[in-house]
DNA sequence: TTGTAGGCGTTATCAA
DNA sequence: TTGATAACGCCTACAA
């Protein structure tokens, strides 16, 4: 078997109290005995057992995050990015990271989220995609539980968060598509629960009304943030009788999408349509041509949320409960024309 | 405090052992005993704590992945697919996915690994992007720690692993471009310590052998599994004097690349120059054109390979230890030339 | 079929 | 500055 605490007191013929507070970096046992007890317990192979520290500390130290998987074939590049983020800070803080995945809404995410919660597996969790009137947020604001969230619930429960301005964002690419001379510039959305889709469709439609432009019902289509929800949801648009000069989607992929849907139909994407997007994935600066869009630092926004997190965990206050970054609008071909 | 094993005891008067038999489904407990145990159970929201579960088993009942990060703003479609298959085995199993991330043979990737064996923080490790003389291999071989391969690793010490067939893959491809009359088809490499790279690249020289065309090593560039690693090699692949007209990439990314150093010397993708990747990720269907591609079943690979590793953990023999996928070629227009 | 009791490996309290 | 000892919550021989 392993070997244990008692294995290195003996070893030193100390207690193993003193094993314990040595490695913990307690300054109340004697630097010389804390130099020997590092010393052979290296040398001994001996790490603590997480089970037994855990049980005995209440603590899991490690947090959650559970993939909202909305599809069977499921690829979205921003989570890489977001989950290298969250490994990467928790295992700067000696934490681990524990994930899993379900389909949101769907009754397997109650189980996985209450499984952690319950069982204190985890000792916080990060929310992602938030929805109206978030079920998840209730859940673990009634059992106290730690949490932080990546965007901005609306709703009366005081949720810390971190989020980047969506409607900030819309705003000025709106803005940039006016100023290039589009009047008639569309929207493809997606699901009308999702958090950011209401935050980002109301800069789209505030963009307009601050350039004077009607906004045309029928400009709006709905996707579902994949590529080819984007892409159907193009065809539509392209398919109107006077149909829009500028498409907007509500995140990357569906921009790359609805340049497909263009690109079948003979479009010249920059100059005879223009289209852009949200998130800045890698992607964007890689399609033909390459894609305007609003960039958000997704990896940093991660290891923030972890920051905060742990600090809920470890009962401090956040000095800024909730954080919001702006995204930034990176210009390329897709709207040069 | 949580509830536990005793509370729900204390309210059934009865023994915690009998708590603890009859939510484990041992048949030595009267059934009506088990209903009250069960039903007490939910109305009162126990949960075994699974540290004192671990402790007592010596079982963490989770296995662990460690992402190779080799970008600072690390993205791969492939992990968030692969990792949202772990994810869902594991849980069906009732086992957590324990995530971290390191950059392949940094000095922190060996910490990470130890970190999780010596703690016995997680039963088993899937490992992925196999190398050369693999020293994760080398380590949990030693320490004889449960682990599986994605990929399979050349070398003395055997390893449980499943795995797609990069060379029999790349051998097709090569066949079905030289059909479309190519003599001068170039490929797109990976670090050579890199065992799929490897394994693709025989695959490749070994197709042009078949069809008795000489392999011109200023064919060959090497790039870094990214779309911009792919640009660069692409750019310096269509420099040549003599031109290939046709370009196959290691891995998808990197045939995206190519395709972007094409397009913007004017080169059309798909009838002046051909172009293939490998993995079927979702940007392929997306890209203009369409990029044929290998196709490998990243999730249900990664819930196999959940499926072999929990057999070795349970001490069980694996009917089949070394797994081999065939990929399926997916011809798009990229090739259609 | 049920109960008693010991121990998994730590950390924390208290006394020395 | 160190040591003995009691939990932490659960599982499992063994006894009843």
């Amino acid at each position: 078997m392993a070997v244990t605490i008692r294995d290195v007191a003996k070893q030193l013929h100390v207690s193993i109290t003193t094993v314990s507070r040595a490695l913990d970096g307690y300054d109340d046992v004697a630097e010389a005995t804390r130099a020997r007890v590092i010393r052979a317990s290296r040398e001994m192979g001996y790490v603590p057992s997480r089970a037994a520290r855990e049980l005995r500390r209440k603590r899991a130290e490690a947090i959650g995050f559970i993939l909202p998987t909305s599809q069977p074939r499921f690829a979205d590049p921003f989570f890489a990015e977001f989950i290298a983020g969250l490994g990467d800070e928790a295992a700067t803080r000696h934490f681990d990271l524990l994930v899993s995945s379900a389909p949101p809404n769907h009754v397997t995410e109650r189980t996985a989220y209450e499984r952690w919660v319950q069982s204190r597996r985890v000792d916080g969790i990060v929310l992602t995609w938030m929805r109206r009137n978030d079920w998840r947020v209730r859940h673990l604001a009634k059992e106290h539980f730690p949490f932080v969230a990546f965007g901005h619930p609306r709703g009366a429960i005081e949720v810390p968060s971190i989020g980047v301005d969506g409607a900030a964002g819309m705003r000025s690419l709106v803005a940039h598509l006016v100023e290039r001379g589009h009047q008639r510039i569309a929207f493809v959305a997606a699901s009308p629960d999702l958090g950011f889709q209401a935050e980002r469709y109301r800069g789209y439609r505030d963009g307009l009304a601050a350039a004077n432009i009607a906004l045309d019902e029928s400009f709006t289509a709905e996707g579902d943030l994949t590529r080819t929800g984007g892409y159907q949801a193009g065809k539509r648009l392209l398919a109107l009788p006077n149909r829009p000069t500028a498409i907007i989607g509500v995140n990357d992929l569906t921009a790359i999408g609805v340049m497909r849907a263009a690109s079948e139909i003979g479009l010249r994407v920059g100059s005879e349509l223009a289209v852009a997007g949200f998130d800045g994935i890698e992607d964007t600066a890689h399609t033909d041509p390459p894609l305007t869009t609003l960039n958000q630092p997704v990896y940093d926004i991660a290891r923030q949320a972890v920051g905060m997190l742990l600090k809920i965990i470890e009962g401090e206050a956040l000095s800024e409960p909730h954080v919001l970054l702006q995204p930034e609008l990176i210009i390329r071909q897709s709207t040069a024309g």
